[in-house]
DNA sequence: TCTGGGGTCCTAGGACCC
DNA sequence: TCTGGGGTCCTAGGACCC
């Protein structure tokens, strides 16, 4: 039976900004980081056609598109609209699996439709999939203005390969049986895990099709690839997939980093940054009541260069100092000489509690006892500016002329586009960066709320 | 104007234990 | 008084995904 239904959202963050703004609707938009060092995250299809896509630099995404919207991200709006459409995910089957904010297996089987299915059989099976599949994808147009894709299959593999093919706004069934023959004329890169190293590894021994992986077999690719990876591209190759949907599953980490606009030189600046980095992952290891016994450093250099140092205490901790003064530790056995472009501080290997016996905490710090620098109070933030930030794509209201977004702001004004979901197209107006009268706001829902 | 941020999984070597 | 193998933990790095 094809109950597996793998949903993904089309240019997903890009789209619900489109949605939000209805100035941009039919416009090239692009989403992501707009500093100097910035990629993009989503492009809108109209951007695309440009050739602008996901994890491009900003700068080229500029000069290919200089038309389009750039935006930062709104991540607090696109987890709301994710939240809905993972809801209605949940109505079809409490096996919902998601991948990211904007893609989930379902596994319809579970769900209310299951009985059904299965009675079905499996060609009345594929229909029923189907019209089920259709009705969810016109629920998340109705709900939230944005179109979903949707692969049907037998297995996760094969409902994911699906939804890729049925991009955009489409839905592809793929019917048991019809495996091998929809992958064997796929390129290697269509098989997920498959990336560019992979994808020349095999090209090198003349592999370039699905169907030249199964006919290589499991002994050869192993050879190619590696034990885990060789057996798992072999299974792929030949339509095999046996993953359950699991949802629910736990967090493995918690991590945070940051790309400088200039790299960092100064020592200290580094230790400093090292401290901001830590307030900011323990904010997230304390919001998911979790602790964690292994901290890790992370370091780019200017050179791109990358490495991580670790250290595993010798009991979970979710304490700011803790983890602070072991990511600072670290930090010294790293040569940074030439400077550093990012930083990140980490924690894995998570424990369910949050460690609260005193004795235990200072036995995680035991290791260097001796020299442990001051506690970590830390000296302020260095003065904010005055004047505020606003950055493009943001949700904003005035007191006069109600809510909108900033399209721009620069030489001490910030111009704002009023406008919502469900209105007009807004106009301009343009403000000093100070004006008391504007301030920033949360973003609206979509829709106006169904009771 | 080269190359984000948050994850997962795998491998390999050395330490350590039995 | 010469040589083992297996298992687990830790660390570092790499591939990949969205």
């Amino acid at each position: 039976m094809p109950s597996i239904i793998h949903l993904d959202m089309d240019a997903f963050f890009a789209a619900v900004e489109q949605a939000a703004k209805p100035s941009l609707r039919g416009k090239p938009v692009v989403v992501g980081g707009l500093g100097g060092r910035g990629v993009v995250a989503t492009a809108s299809y109209e951007a695309r056609k440009f050739g602008v896509h996901s994890a491009m630099p900003m700068a080229q995404a500029r000069r290919l598109c200089p038309n389009a919207a750039f935006l930062s991200g709104r991540f607090e709006a696109y987890r709301q609209v994710s939240e809905l459409v993972m809801g209605l995910l949940r109505e079809l089957s409490p096996l919902v699996e998601p991948l990211s904010l904007d893609e989930a297996f379902v596994d319809l089987e579970a769900g209310p439709y299951g009985p059904a299915l299965a009675e079905a059989g499996p060609a009345g099976g594929a229909e029923l999939v189907l019209a089920i599949a259709e009705d969810l994808r016109a629920d998340i147009q109705e709900r939230t203005g944005l179109t979903a894709s949707v692969g049907a299959a037998g297995s996760k593999l094969m409902a994911k390969i699906a939804s890729e093919q049925a991009k955009p706004d489409g839905l592809v069934l793929v019917e048991i049986g019809s495996e091998r023959a929809v992958l064997s004329v796929m390129p290697v890169r269509a098989l997920p895990g498959v990336g560019p190293a992979t994808e020349q590894a095999l090209r090198r021994a003349g592999l370039t099709t699905v169907d030249d992986l199964a006919e290589a077999g499991e002994a050869e690719l192993v050879q190619l690839l590696g034990r885990a990876h060789g057996a798992g591209v072999y299974q792929m190759s030949i339509g095999l997939d046996e993953r359950p949907v699991v949802p629910d599953r736990d967090a493995k980490s918690v991590s945070v980093e940051d790309t400088f606009e200039v790299d960092l030189a100064d020592r200290d600046r580094i230790l400093h940054e090292i401290d901001v980095l830590t307030a900011r992952c323990v904010r997230r290891l304390h919001a998911a009541g979790r602790s964690g016994r292994t901290v890790v450093l992370k370091v780019r250099r200017f050179d791109f260069s990358t490495l991580t140092r670790s250290e595993t205490l010798r009991a979970p901790t979710d304490d700011e100092a803790v983890i602070a003064e072991t990511a600072r530790r670290l930090a010294l056995q790293v040569d940074v000489t030439g400077g550093v472009r990012l930083l990140g501080v980490g924690v894995s290997q998570l424990a369910d509690y949050t460690q609260e016996d005193l004795f235990a905490q200072a036995a995680v710090r035991e290791p260097l006892e001796d020299h442990r620098p001051e506690p970590a109070v830390r000296e302020a933030e260095p003065e904010e500016p005055a004047v505020r930030r606003w950055f493009p794509g943001q949700d904003v209201t005035h007191a006069q002329h109600g809510p909108g977004w900033v399209q721009g702001s620069g030489v001490g004004r910030v111009t704002v586009r009023f406008e919502t979901p469900d209105s007009e197209r807004g106009r301009v107006r343009t403000f000093a960066v100070d004006d008391p009268e504007l301030v920033p706001s949360a973003p609206l829902p979509l829709r106006p709320l169904k009771t």
